[in-house]
Formats: C-alpha cells, structure tokens, sequence
DNA sequence: CCCGACCACAACGGCTGGTTGTATCCGTAG
DNA sequence: CTACGGATACAACCAGCCGTTGTGGTCGGG
C-alpha cells in the first residue's frame, strides 16, 4: 500500500468518479485507473463498482475510507513532526519511564488538541544545548550540574520530585521488607548499568553514594530494562533503584517487588527548563499547566543533592 | 513519504545500524543508505547521525519514530478493515446522524478494543442482501416492509425509537413553539430531500403522511444535509424532521430551532438485524451491549406504522 | 598500523508507473 | 433506431525510479 494509492482513492471517492479525480491529481483517468485497481489487488476486494456514469463505493470501499482519510492524517502529523516552524510541541525527559512521563500524560488529557512529540537526549547539557538551538521547547531534567551553572537564557522550575525506591527480586534478602532506611542499604550491591559518566544523573547517584556510603555497580551496557528486571530477578544479591511513581509494565512471572526509601528519602528532583524567548504557544500551556497540576517538592525527610536546589 | 520507506526507517530505528536493518528487509545496505536519505530529503531534516558503527537517531528522527510507529499501525488496520475472516465488526446504520450512531459511539466507549467500520446502505433491501452474504455483521434499519417480511435466518431486535423532531428557519411561523401536535403540521410544508422510492423510510413517512394528513415534499436530489439546512433556514415557510437524538454540529449563523412533536410523537424505529449464524465475536458483545444499554422503546404516547412492529 | 565494520557514491539494468491511443458500455437526444 | 457524450478498461510504449554491484572513505580496536 502507497500514501500515493491511497490520495487517489480518496480523491476518487470524494469525486464519485475516476476522471474528476484524475483531474484533482493532474493525472489522466487511466492512471487512476491503474492505481485503484493495483489498491484493490493488494487489498483483495474491489472497492468501487464501476458503472458507465462515474464509479461509487462498494461496502468493502466504504469501510475502508475512513481509514484511509486517518492514514492520510497521521502522515500528515509525522510529517508535521520535523517541519520547521510551527511544529509540535518537543519535550525532553530522561526516560520513558520517569515521572515527567506522567506529568506529560497528564498534560495530554487535559490538552488533547495539542501535539507532542517526546525526544529522550543524553544528558542535560545535550538538553540545554538542544533548547537554545530551538531544537527542543522544554526538558524535564534535574538542573544544573556540579559547578556549571545553566546559562542566562534557560529558565527552570522545578516541578516534581520523584522518590527513589528499591526493586528487588523475590530471593533477595529484603524481598520480604515493607520499606528500608538508607543506612540500611549499606553492604548491598546496587546495580545500576548505563550510568554514564559526565551526566547529571551519574551526578546524582555520585551524590548518593558519597552521603551514604552506598555501593553502586554502573559496569556494563545497558541492555534495556527488560534485561535489568529479568537479572535483577534471578539475582538474590542484586538490587537496582527506580522512580517510585512509575507505573511499571511487570513482565509477568518476574516476582519482583519494590521496597520504599526512607531516613530520608531519596528524590530525583526534576525541573522543567525552557528557553525564555521560546515564541512556541504550547509552551506556556505547559508551564501553566504544570503550576497548577504539579505535586508538591522539597518535602521534609527526602534527600537531593545541593547543586540541584534552585536559586 | 512512502510506507516502505517508512518502515526501513523503523527497521534501520531499530536494529541501530543500516547493514542490519537491510539484512531484516531482504535488501543491500545500499538501499537502505538511498531509502533514508530520500526520506531525509523529502522530510528536509536528518534522521540519522552517521557513524562508523552504526546510525543513531537525531532528535528530529526521535520526534519522528512514534509518528513512523503509528502510521504503520494505522496502514495495518486499515488493510485489516477489508480482509475477509477475521476483520473489524461491520455496521449499517440509515445515517450518520441517526440515533443508530450514538449506540455505536457509547458500544465503542465501552468497548475500544473492539475495532468498528460503519457503512451506510440503500436499504433494508440491500442490508439483508448484505447481511445474509456476510459483506456486513450487523444493521439499524426499521424491520421489514410493508408485505416483506424478514428471511428466516435473520434476526432483529428493536432497540431505539428515535423521537422525530421540526427543523425551522428562524423566521418560520413554528420557530417560537415548544412543541407542536401532529395535527398542527397539517398545511405545512414539509421538505425531505432524496426520500429514495421502495426504500423502508420512504414507507415509513409514506405511512405518516397517509395516517396524519401532512405535506412532505420528497422533491429533488440530497445535496448533502449542510444544502439542507442552509436552504431551511433560509426559507420561512420550509421545515423538515430530524431525528430528536442528532447530536448536530449546527454550523454557526444558522439561526436554527428544532421543536419536539406530540400527540402523538411520530417515532423512528431502529432495530439490530443480524445473521443469526454470524460467528464475528464482537456481534454477540454488541448484542449484550444494547440489550443493556439502550434507552427504552414503544412508550406510550408514541406512533410507528405497524409493520414495524416486531412479533 | 592494519584490519574490520560500517556508510556513501557511482554506474548499470529491470520494472514500476504514467501517457497516448483505443475499445466498450450505457443513457439520452434527435 | 441511431448517433453522441461521458465514463471506464485494456494495450503498447517509454521514462524515471529503485535496487544491485562495485568501490572508496572513515573510525575504532587489536
């Protein structure tokens, strides 16, 4: 099936007749022809019922129509996608599994009629980079780094802290634990693979394990969290961390249980950062939108690092 | 934008690499290489950063993969709507405006995993034709005709009297009422394009004409109900019935009233046909769903011709 | 430092797809 | 009854696209 086909059908239904639609198209009505008829091999049915005076839908072609007219919609919003100009809004988020992603969903349900588009960069300093080249409108990312402060043209707010719990398998010896202090966790081997060094995450966990003398392994590649989940549980003596608001697929007959962070708790504080002269109109739909929908951050007995904390 | 290029794109997504993608697509590294880059060009933005070891997305190609995901998917429905066996629930309704389309949009609230294409027949003629040869799954007709009962194999089950109601012009002599008796239409004229001779609604305002003594004007071609409902508020002394159920999008400036009509209110009977053999799964949920969820019929105060009644 | 892995460019050939030309069908006007 | 107009389908021809083969360039690892 060719987009091409499927306007020349479209056109032919609109029209009632091949030669009108071959008039639309500034194409001759044996093309037309041709094309519907090479539609209707690939599909298997006919879907006009030619007759001397023009050629109308069959139930097989009505059935079909509208979704051609979706087909034709969605290639119009791919395409849309990397237009230049007035394009959708791009949001950064550190993973498909943080809770910016929730926060995004959120945003869809109450802006459905505005689109999106979700991109997930390196690190903040590919983000910021991306944002002042207007390549990307927004980033939910936790700020800043140690030392390297965010330019004058990048504005922030953080809007949403997310609690840091425990995944463990159903071997492990705190499968059985209904939450865990931090001081707790010394002496247990934490894996996180894909830690990658110079990011501000990699910053973070540093944070982490220096405050606590936690052990984390960042060794190997990241494989994807199918992989992590399926070792972490069939590994008793292996932990890994994970935002504890996402709402985790569990592939099933993994076992796997999380136990909450407490003494204090562990948050990945995620800000919202924007160019201030970003003209996109969705933008500050989304600020707004985050001021009034967003759940609180800073609480007492949570834990982020200083350079995290906005001036 | 070509699909098969689309799906390249996903493949060489995927796999990370173009070589790879190419061995999954049966064809030389070098058509992928040529696919990508007119896709690039047609797109005008790059997809892929080129590296010695493989091609990763820019951010335009990340905005653009769900886009690609979903055009694909749509491409694969939309093929799937006109495969024989097992294909999407078919439906017939009398109009899109019917009340028949508010039991299917409620059907598909409650059940969105259940794929639907509506078409809409001639007749109850043609539906049964269609019904019986399995081209469609199920219909909302007024059963039967005059001297015409249904074949054995067919089943019906009535399911919603839709009210009908008086469209006027602003400037009608009924467009201050609030509602209006059968017996007050008597010298009015009544205007309903493109009311088909030998089809079941024909009969059915046949039969009102002849049990009320009212004027209907079937003359002249359906140009479409936006031709309708511009020359009827145009025309103080045209109205004509609707059903009482049309959620209408009145395009604006219209200056449009409809009003209720008693003593009694003339009623559109919609029933479910089906094949009673039909084994499409989703026919008996449908079943169960209106047998559930449809507003009452046959109330008192209420008329239908009697040959719509069903034993 | 060379080799391996990967991508891009160039030249060639088959086949898809559009055009022109023609046959056929049907409703209508004369 | 016939001729005509408007519509589609089929056949032949031709161009341009797309895929293949062959080759060069670049980067990282042994």
């Amino acid at each position: 099936m060719d987009l091409d086909t499927v306007r020349t059908f479209l056109a032919a239904a609109d029209a009632g007749q091949f030669q009108e639609a071959a008039a639309d198209l500034a194409v001759t009505q044996q093309a037309v022809s041709k094309r519907i008829a090479a539609l209707e091999r690939d599909l298997g049915v006919r879907l006009f019922t030619r007759t001397p005076r023009g050629a109308e839908l069959t139930i097989d072609g009505q059935a079909f129509l509208p979704h051609a007219r979706e087909l034709l919609r969605v290639a119009e919003r791919a395409a849309a996608s990397v237009r230049a100009g007035r394009r959708p809004l791009r949001v950064d988020m550190i993973a498909s599994r943080s809770a910016a992603s929730g926060l995004m969903r959120g945003f869809h349900r109450a802006h459905p009629e505005i689109d999106l588009d979700v991109v997930m960069l390196i690190d903040i300093g590919e983000a910021v980079a991306a944002i002042r080249s207007g390549t990307i409108d927004a980033s939910f990312r936790a700020v800043a780094m140690p030392g390297r402060p965010l330019p004058e043209d990048i504005a922030s707010v953080r809007v949403l802290d997310e609690p840091l719990e425990l995944l463990v398998g159903p071997a492990h010896a705190l499968a059985g634990a209904r939450s865990v202090t931090v001081a707790q966790l010394a002496g247990h081997r934490i894996w996180m693979p894909g830690l990658l060094p110079g990011t501000e995450w990699a910053a973070y966990y540093a944070d982490l394990v220096a405050e606590f003398g936690l052990t984390i392994e960042a060794t190997g590649p990241n494989f994807g969290s199918d992989a992590l989940l399926d070792t972490i549980a069939d590994t008793p003596a292996l932990a890994t961390f994970m935002g504890g608001r996402t709402r985790l697929v569990w592939p099933a007959g993994h076992g796997l249980r999380r136990v909450p962070v407490t003494d204090p708790t562990p948050v990945y504080p995620h800000s919202l950062l924007w160019r201030r002269d970003d003209p996109h109109p969705a933008l500050a739909t989304l600020r707004a939108h985050l001021a009034a929908a967003a759940p609180g951050h800073g609480a007492a007995g949570t834990w982020a690092p200083d350079w995290t904390i906005e001036r």
